[in-house]
DNA sequence: CCCCTTTGTTGGAACGTTCCAATAATTATG
DNA sequence: CATAATTATTGGAACGTTCCAACAAAGGGG
């Protein structure tokens, strides 16, 4: 239980040189003769040296760390596409600092506070809280990239996400090719990955000559608002709903399935995003898969090649989702005209 | 753009004070007038001042931050221990820094070096990878606690947990209660949090005069796992299954079905962990609930009080776990004998 | 054999804070 | 009214690094 830790002068001594030459050395350069290095790394080894990142930080003037904010860590989603970040991110040489919004936007400029605090060089959102303004101030202070929203392009700041309104047009297609009419769509709520969502389902409506029997019902993220949101859907006595994400399309088949009706016999349902959840054989939902982690690698590249290249144009990167057809969606029934 | 960020100097030359007594200002100190605490305010405000915090973990010593590793971000559990461990040090004016250990020891290790490099004052360990002698090793150099584990007191380290025999034997005493006999159990794998549970399951078959119809199935902690055990368990033809955790249990409820039995009319489940997922109306799994956030918060208070009094014994909290039942329990049905 | 390059190595300044001892300004005390 | 006590304020050292300019040692070319 040292009081102390060991410094860099303390290995320096230890390895009878000086602490110039052990910064030089435990940093890789090459111009550090083969002995001294032995040496030095014998030194640092014996004491249990560990650089002190603050220090470094200070001195270095760069933290080699980025900050990532996710919205919330109970929806699966954002651990998936977390994973993706930080695997690359750890790939070249960073460390990630994570908090969570705990899904309250005032909670998240604060943490966005701490974050800049412990002088992080870049930023990744996985996040569709910040208004615009606030983004617009964040991105003017650091390299930021957005996963998951491309509703507001600010110059400088890049963004990674999936095409909801294509995504959403094609569970929409997929619906109408088993026969379905009468679709509802459950949306997510007064956020822009929602709004995108549910623009894509009136569209596709649209193509289809539905318009007329475009439904959408105000709903939630969660499992509670998509249950309450399909409750409030049965009264359109719908084949088929479209919900806003799979967390929320699982509340909603509890709610089908409690008013007495199967699914996928009497209404289907298919969910978004693409959890491994959702593939659970207890739950296998039919849904637009994203490809999470994807986009999470590619969330942290563009990142770092920010930080190579500061200057550069915002890029947009839009990947592209897929359908995966499991057992919560069928064929309509025709049901006998009563 | 500011190419540099304003220091404590800038500010100090703005309010036309010396830099000291800007730091003594901003960190509250009650001997500052207020006319000058006033304007320091108003310029770091007006500067956008953010504190450098590499520089005062430096110059103070002590970085109020606390480091967090969990062993896998995917497991909701952990999700949900989190948000007890965050609000409670958010409280006490600590910062936390999350790793993730991404399900690999040896990752795991690295990340523990990361928070160490950041100095940070105490370590969160919600996590029940890492070996004694690792464990002693990371006890030694930094105050710890650990959450979900009671294994292994290691002196100055201090441990939150629930009782995990206890719980497990509430699980079997519930089946029991239902007229189940054969009552299988798929094991959580080799960690010490599946091995108690383990044993609590064999003590109280035992108690119950069931000795003879116990059986343990090797399985694991992810969906899969317990998929791959309950096709295993089918063997012994039993009417209960109980499942190491939650997530696991939902997996064991899909091999049940598949196999063309129902639950719980034919094999009642019971999981483990009280995961919020669990009680999803389109889940609804009995199972034995750990206060997670509760967990949480109190391994946080522990870790606080530590740092402000180090020498002081570990301290060991078992906190009790509840018996939620859902629809996934039911009363054994008599089979007609063949 | 002297100078030039190359290869290793070094001391010192800087980074932005906190903390302490010292000082200046103000108020109370005898 | 001088001195003591209190209240505000300050400059400088320290924290553990990195980085830079400078230097020593060792070859190489003329």
């Amino acid at each position: 239980m040292s009081l102390s830790r060991p410094t860099i002068l303390d290995v320096a001594s230890r390895a009878g040189v000086s602490k110039s030459l052990v910064s030089l050395a435990l940093s890789g350069s090459p111009k550090v003769s083969e002995a001294s290095r032995a040496r030095i790394e014998r030194a640092a080894r014996e004491l249990g040296y560990r650089p002190n990142a603050a220090a470094r930080s200070l001195a270095a003037k760069k933290s080699r760390t980025l900050g990532v904010l996710v919205l919330d860590l109970h929806n699966p989603v954002f651990a998936e596409i977390l994973d993706g970040v930080q695997t690359e991110v750890r790939k070249q040489g960073f460390s990630t600092m994570l908090v969570s919004g705990g899904d309250d936007p005032a909670r998240e400029r604060d943490e966005i506070d701490t974050l800049l605090q412990f002088q992080i060089e870049g930023l990744v959102l996985i996040s569709h809280r910040l208004d615009a303004e606030s983004l617009r101030q964040v991105a003017g202070e650091i390299p930021t990239v957005t996963v998951t929203r491309d509703d507001i392009a600010i110059p400088g700041m890049d963004m990674v996400c999936n095409d909801d309104v294509a995504g959403a047009r094609m569970a929409v297609d997929h619906l109408v090719s088993l026969g379905h009419r009468r679709i509802v769509c459950l949306s997510g709520g007064d956020n822009p990955v929602s709004h995108a969502r549910a623009q894509g389902y009136r569209e596709a409506m649209a193509e289809h000559g539905l318009s007329d029997d475009a439904r959408i019902v105000a709903g939630g993220l969660t499992d509670t608002a998509g249950y309450r949101a399909a409750t409030q859907a049965l009264e359109y006595s719908p084949t088929a709903l479209f919900v806003a994400n799979d967390i929320a399309a699982m509340g909603a088949i509890a709610a089908v399935e409690e008013s007495g009706r199967d699914v996928p016999q009497d209404i289907s349902v298919i969910g978004y995003d693409g959890i491994r959840l959702a593939g659970l054989r207890s739950v296998n939902l039919t849904t637009v898969a994203q490809p999470l982690a994807e986009l999470g690698r590619l969330a942290a590249t563009r990142l770092l090649e920010r930080l190579e290249e500061p200057g550069r144009d915002s890029h947009h990167d839009r990947v592209s989702s897929q359908l995966v057809v499991r057992g919560t969606t069928g064929p309509v029934t025709p049901v006998p005209t009563s």
